[in-house]
DNA sequence: GGTCCTTATATAGGAGCATGATACAAATGT
DNA sequence: ACATTTGTATCATGCTCCTATATAAGGACC
């Protein structure tokens, strides 16, 4: 599943543009991070409602494992959510310990308002950059989405899977 | 400074870009928290760190103003950045109210540490990619940087300026 | 049916990171 | 001298994470 960089088409120096295209997704995850960040829920939390708004219902041991916190945080956050209106919690019929946890219409629109500001301040970042800049930008992103989207199915895999350097 | 849309080359659409856009940095986003975060300090006290490399010994007030947290905030986090050996505090010789706070060597070396962490862990996600994709992400990254630096650039001026919808 | 193990969730206690309100000392203006 | 502003610290509170442990339901086995 690992390429080598051998087989690098043209003599092109792989382990400087390794470096070059990391610290190029460096900085723009600082920026992402930085400038298109709500403050009012966490991070996991966001995460969280957007997995059960994909997803549907799901178990609290299945959202701490796919969100990378432990159960009991997991339990916290949700009751943290409940408390605010975002999601509900619902018996299983068929096994008594179980409880599904699902998003609410509040926590719907909680995360299209949080998507409707990310996208309006990156329009206001963008409206700073000239015609030309943002047609780069725009070619590039647009040039680099495919790969990206592997490179990040690739790292959601390896977070599963053992035998992996996973931090 | 700003620039409208009637001026854009041809017929781009540029909301739809924005969408674009706003969704890869979206996951750019997501990418770095889940899998390239260091568990050891936050983002605020890296960040903090950082800038105290780069500019040198600063006051608690004007970190927390340049971090975009509360002067508590950052007179807690120096104090937990102290316990470590991270920073140091200074007595002005000239303002008695004032503490300078400076990174130490043990803290220019967690930065690198931390650096170097980030990198090798992209490398080997870049390694799970073919060829042909990690060339596609090389060139995308080497068209978008010129834009990038500026849009950047205008981010950081725009935490400063009022005027705008800080978040 | 009772014992044991596993699974699913909750609770308790502790640390980090943020907040607003407030205190206090040093500097500054009148 | 006195009032105000400025720079830090402290306090009380809340969110978010952790580890360790408790409770309770489901299943296996004798």
């Amino acid at each position: 599943m690992e390429y080598t960089q051998q087989s690098v088409p043209r003599g092109t120096d792989t382990s400087a543009t390794r470096e070059e295209v990391a610290e190029a997704l460096e900085q723009l995850a600082f920026l992402a991070v930085r400038h298109l960040t709500n403050r009012d829920i966490s991070f996991t939390a966001a995460s969280t409602l957007g997995r059960l708004s994909r997803e549907g219902p799901s178990r609290l041991t299945a959202l701490a494992a796919d969100e990378g916190v432990t159960q009991p945080s997991m339990t916290q956050l949700i009751q943290r959510l409940e408390r605010q209106g975002l999601v509900t919690r619902v018996d299983d019929p068929h096994d008594g310990r179980v409880v599904l946890v699902a998003i609410t219409d509040a926590g719907r629109e909680l995360l299209a308002e949080r998507r409707r500001g990310r996208t309006d301040r990156l329009a206001e970042l963008l409206a700073t950059l000239s015609p030309e800049d943002q047609e780069a930008l725009a070619t590039a992103v647009r040039a680099a989405t495919p790969a990206f989207q592997r490179l990040v199915e690739n790292a959601g895999r390896a977070r599963k899977a053992p035998g992996s350097t996973a931090s």
